[in-house]
DNA sequence: CCAAAAGTGTTCTCGATACACCCATGG
DNA sequence: CCATGGGTGTATCGAGAACACTTTTGG
């Protein structure tokens, strides 16, 4: 979206052209991981309106009289799935004309502007909200259907966002129990960065070195194998790594 | 273009809240870098409207019909300033009730958003397009003064954007002369990044080690000193960087 | 000749990578 | 006792920081 070199810029100091007039949809790029199954999700839901009826799409909305954006996006959460913890953020806003159906039928009528929000969420708590018509699903970031609109895109972006994030960001432990296994972290890392990004005995003793992830002591047996220590997320030691880039991966 | 989904399983429920109305409004955080008084300059106008008549504020339009969002953030680059060469991409959007006072006159009228973009321009190219009436003028970062409606806060988050991008991508050169020493690159560095961000030889191995920077052989002089390298950005030595992080600094 | 700017080289440290290896548990 | 997963240690490589040094110009 960002445009190089742009050598002409067209001048229009010709008369005034009448101001659009918008709806403003605010659409969720909710990922959640699978942790188990080493899956990264998407929570799409069955349209049931036109345009694209019964199509899947992203879960959004329209913006309505005092909302602000951002509680938009918290309503079409709290809407949709039942979380306790979750991460949320701008992402992008898309708006050209001619991209939603609608704005064809009344040509000089309404047009239809959609603020993309990224949201990350944890799978096992996440509780998905199905009334009785409407379809709702996590789907596997790689198995995507065809999407409404140019939700394929916004998922895309999405995505990018969220490695991003997770390279740069403590994120994860929005997301993650109170209380992990340093394996739990890693599994997590994989699932989204792809198998390649780092040994486990490596990344283990980077993220131990940072300082901020303080051992409760607690063991946890799962099948066979030495039991794996419980660690928690220490904010305070954390804060010194505020606004620094660069602190994971 | 995205999707006004609203799925509304709410509609049976919850009563439905009226929808919003919106203008969509475009303001441009445009950045230059003086690179003689190291001095980094953001383009600011004098409004000559309510709200906040006679106050500073970024050059911004509403967005008009048929028009989309880039082409508007276009549009007023094309009012305000004449440049060969830019950088542009979409910031952020602000959106909140009551960020614009005009919504508050009419309390179930209009809501205003705004789309902010993100610019960089070459400063001695760029030529103001200063109209009878209006003020336009650039303001080192340092010494903005009070601004109209939340744009303070808008050109920090632009600030920010700017210091990634010039450490992760090529932006510079869009902003640069066709050849430059790497004094000049190096000059637009510091004064972006502040003072300390790197020695200059360090700076230069790093740069000229990675290989998409060519010698053109031609050498220029400035006043005292050895003469120094005009290079050229070899767009097509640089495409094994693209997409990863990580290139500068 | 000398100051000033451009450009080169050297040393040191630290982090990333790739492993090999030890430890504790369940079956 | 051995497979399995958890956890520790070590050798190597290269990037980055600091800084000394050389080169080429104008005055």
């Amino acid at each position: 979206m960002p445009a190089r070199n742009h050598n002409k810029i067209s001048n229009s100091t010709h008369h005034q052209q009448p101001l659009a007039d918008f709806k403003v949809g605010v659409d969720n790029v909710i990922f959640s991981v699978d942790t188990a199954q080493n899956r990264l999700l998407v929570l799409l839901v069955m349209r049931q309106q036109e345009p694209f009826s019964n199509s899947w799409s992203l879960p959004g909305t329209l913006v309505r009289q005092g909302e602000s954006l951002e509680n938009a996006a918290y309503r079409i959460m709290a809407e949709k799935i039942k979380v306790n913890n979750l991460y949320l953020e701008q992402l992008y806003t898309f708006g050209g004309p001619h991209r939603d159906p609608r704005e064809q039928t009344n040509s000089y009528g309404v047009r239809y502007l959609s603020v993309s929000y990224f949201a990350l969420v944890r799978f096992e708590e996440a509780e998905l909200i199905a009334d009785k018509v409407a379809g709702i699903a996590w789907y596997p970031v790689k198995q995507i259907p065809q999407l409404a609109f140019d939700h394929h895109e916004i998922i895309t972006y999405g995505h990018r966002r969220l490695k991003n994030k997770l390279e740069y960001s403590p994120v994860a432990f929005d997301v993650l129990p109170e209380t992990f296994t340093l394996n739990d972290l890693y599994q997590l890392y994989t699932t989204v960065l792809g198998e390649n990004f780092s040994d486990y005995s490596n990344f283990r003793a980077r993220l131990l070195k940072l300082g901020f992830l303080s051992d409760t002591g607690i063991k946890v047996s799962r099948g066979a194998g030495r039991p794996a220590s419980l660690y928690k997320f220490d904010e305070k030691a954390f804060a010194p790594f505020k606004d620094k880039p660069l602190v994971f991966i």
